[in-house]
DNA sequence: TAGCGTCATGTGAGCGCTAACGGCAACGCT
DNA sequence: AGCGTTGCCGTTAGCGCTCACATGACGCTA
């Protein structure tokens, strides 16, 4: 393992200064075309590469950007880091992904860890704390975005999804296909996103002119078993619900497991709709009827917005909110597919 | 946003030279307890935080790894990452995650970026290529670890899966369960992986006393929709075919598929079998019997490994070996749960 | 011819940290 | 008393790069 070839190396040996060096390494006009082929084949004949640390010590730039996630392992995030990576990639920024491990606590850290890193800016996708230190943390770089998370104490550029249009629609598909007793398996107590996706449910069944059960709707933890736990106990309690809206694809298969064991048919007794769409969503039995969250299309929002931030500099509380799409598959069949 | 606090501001402050600040922050033990309680009080009240850069590029160390995966949506690769990440993190260290998305072009690229960043080692998961371009490129790097991969030219330290006994006990279950006529779903034709699993196939079937039949032996693309293809194909061309072991679990969810469209009922007419348990296998349905391989364990050793590396720098062609555990689920139970 | 502007290149300093070595005082031992 | 060791702290230089400014040569215009 040899020392590190360097600019100084390179200037010597192509008999120039370091400066000229850097000029060419840069891309600078200001160099001659004799000069600069003389120092690139030195370039090329030493294997010479810039060092990322110095180049980020003198300008302050690392051209690198942290994006943060509670669980890689599930696709929501990893679909989402896809499409900030395809567009970082683009504009010649690494993207250094941290991963929490649903540990809420290690937020502080990571986000002390890529503050040592010097990354140009952060995104943050389902940020699970709010605390004083975490917001101070925040405060200290230069570009922050997040993603499917708003705060109240400090407004950041942010990318949302549309829970209750979504949640809306979903519901209004199971009412047309004639299902009234619908239940609602709303995720976490004090999700953002169950409180919305929970609006959305009410808003259907009022424009409906149904009257909301409380009986039909359960808390659940946002897993394939925290769903097949919640649809089991309000279904043998509700026998008469015929339809789950569900928080998310997980919960949906949860409940799709607790239907197989209650030996209720799906969808012919009990109609189940999930949210995200990930890949899981199709291959499932029945494949699951669901709301297509244009995960790498956020991404590459979030990548968009952090870019202005870093670019221009004051982008305030802009917010861009993607659209759910209905995904109809054999959970929640038109109508008309349903056997009578 | 004001200019960085410095290590200079702090010793201004604290009223003791940038090299006493430095020792503090260190822990270095030759600083006395009253100074040393006046630097951390500045420290604390001015916010200071060391830059990462400039320590990097004073000791050439910047206690951050790299880990390169092909797609990190795939639930193989993030399960690897997860336990690379533990270990990592108790030991200090950061991970920077690069994602190929499969595009094997972008494996030089992304150690190029490394390189720059100058990552204390890099550990390559499932790697797409190896032309000598990649390899020198590998060469510049103080630690490497392969995972899932090695290579013929030059030996790095490596976590390997015992892909041909978890094949051989795969295709003995199928045996055990009076099936002679095991078809092979084998996946890419130059996978490193694919060859070792046909190696076990066969070596099951000849201590059995059967023939290798060829026309049950397809390659395929290792994604559900390659499975799905070539389990439709191979059934149709030959109906006799009792069971499948298929490369990977991507491979036998498609196979799940094809039969469902053939009306070849799971296990009766055909029992499958995966490899992997990613975390789809148990949600499937039939829920998929498959060789579980500990991709945690996986991360754990690989990490374990750069880390001795770094530590103590000669680790030459060390080699960790897994072993896959058969996990019996619906798809190709036991031969006394099998309905007559 | 003199002065000014442009082009190409070089010199010096600084980004923020750590390593290496030196200086000084206090203490203990011979 | 003299010497060696230890503890604490400070000064200097360097890691590898970029920015800012300086310099010399050349060409053009008044």
């Amino acid at each position: 393992m040899a020392r590190r070839i360097t600019i100084s190396d390179v200037a010597k040996l192509a008999g120039v200064s370091h400066q000229t060096v850097s000029r060419v390494i840069n891309n600078k006009p200001d160099v001659s075309p004799a000069t600069r082929q003389r120092v690139l084949e030195v370039i090329k004949k030493t294997g010479y590469r810039p060092s990322g640390l110095a180049r980020g010590l003198a300008t302050s730039k690392t051209a690198t950007i942290g994006m943060v996630v509670p669980d890689i392992s599930n696709p929501f995030f990893s679909d989402i880091a896809r499409g900030i990576e395809t567009t970082a990639y683009e504009r010649g920024y690494n993207v250094f992904l941290c991963n929490t491990n649903e540990e809420p606590e290690r937020e502080l850290e990571v986000l002390y860890s890529l503050e040592q890193k010097q990354v140009d800016g952060v995104i943050l996708c389902g940020l699970r704390q709010k605390t004083p230190a975490l917001l101070d943390a925040l405060e200290r770089f230069f570009a922050v975005v997040l993603v499917n998370r708003l705060l109240e104490e400090k407004t950041f550029p942010a990318v949302m999804i549309d829970n209750q249009t979504g949640a809306k629609e979903a519901v209004q598909h199971l009412l047309n296909l004639g299902r009234t007793n619908i239940g609602l398996l709303v995720g976490p107590a004090f999700s953002y996103s169950a409180k919305q996706r929970y609006q959305g449910y009410i808003e259907a069944m009022h424009n409906a002119g149904l009257p909301i059960q409380d009986g039909w709707i359960h808390n659940c933890i946002p897993t394939v078993e925290g769903g097949e736990q919640a649809a089991r106990v309000l279904l043998e309690a509700h026998p008469e619900v015929n339809a789950l809206f569900c928080y998310n694809d997980l919960v949906a298969v949860g409940a799709i497991q607790a239907c197989h064991a209650l030996q209720r048919k799906i969808p012919e007794d009990v109609a189940i709709i999930g949210f995200d769409d990930i890949y899981l969503a199709a291959l499932v039995t029945p494949a699951l009827t669901t709301c297509r969250v244009p995960l790498i299309e956020m991404g590459h929002h979030a990548m968009g917005l952090l870019l202005q931030q870093i670019n221009e500099k004051h982008l305030g509380s802009r917010v861009i909110t993607v659209t759910p799409q209905l995904i109809i598959r054999d959970s929640a069949p038109f109508a008309h597919e349903l056997t009578p």
